[in-house]
DNA sequence: CCCATCTCAGGTCAACTGACATCC
DNA sequence: CGGATGTCAGTTCACCTGAGATGG
């Protein structure tokens, strides 16, 4: 009766594991980034615009999977402290499309050093396989649950 | 003069990926605890308390890394739902031990199947092998820097 | 008129710090 | 007294819902 597909679950869970990780990785990155007054997600957020200038917070706020208020309230607060500027768009002037300014590049730059100085930190004990293992699994992971939900992000 | 233990941090980093995935997998945990009017964080707490019967407050605030206030409030929104008793510790009477009511037990269960069913919900796609090399890596994340924490939890 | 974008107001949850009473 | 436990009060951060205003 039982389809083959249905694997037994182990405990703890991965579920459980993944979290702890996340967790014990994501306090270490959240401590670091406090020297630069800095969150981590204010440093995503900064680092997305970086990468995809442009950008609107409307698009972000479908990217991470939060509402548009909570997006906004983030860059409002980035856009306060001066790392970003959001001009309108020629076409639609509801949007306003965002740029990372001189000193929120110079900080992001900062806090990719931070982030790798920690990357190392934590992840250094791993063989290379096993690290390399590991960004493979969660990226398929992450892409996997992206798409069931139907997302183009 | 660069020792040979220093990696190249590939980008989008491990960390990165490692909290994108959490959140897609911890996102939907809270959508279906929900029903039960749980959060992860209370199930999990409710689930330790469970396994390990006399905990006290302070001791499960190390735990979880957290202040003992923090963990106080969680826990005492458990104990006034009903769900933990607490009862005060023979030779120091300031330490309340605690214990999993029978709806407290019951409660447990429940979010054990929805757990369960939401692990094999987000996992299934991973082959047999990969799936255990990530409930691996993650166990091993966690406990190495707990370890560097000093922690004996 | 409808829809998307942005914004304001208010609320929740889980974290924090600081202060304090209590017990050994 | 010192140290650990539990609690009260107040704050922050990241999320939420609901209700507009405004532009295409």
């Amino acid at each position: 009766m039982q389809p083959k597909d249905i694997r037994p679950v182990a405990h703890p869970r991965a579920i459980y594991y993944l979290n702890q990780a996340n967790h014990a990785v994501r306090s270490r990155l959240e401590a670091a980034l406090a020297a630069l007054e800095m969150t981590g997600i204010q440093y995503t957020v900064l680092s997305v615009i970086g990468n995809r200038a442009g950008l609107s917070s409307a698009e972000s706020s479908r990217r991470f999977f939060v509402t548009p208020q909570t997006m906004n309230e983030l860059i409002a607060g980035l856009h306060r402290r001066g790392y970003i500027e959001r001009t309108e768009d020629q076409a639609n002037r509801r949007i306003l499309r965002m740029r990372l300014t001189k000193p929120g590049a110079r900080l992001v730059s900062e806090c990719d050093k931070i982030a790798d100085r920690i990357e190392r930190e934590v992840f250094g004990f791993l063989s290379d396989k096993d690290y390399k293992a590991l960004r493979s699994l969660t990226q398929r992971i992450a892409a996997h649950l992206r798409a069931a939900d139907g997302c183009d992000a």
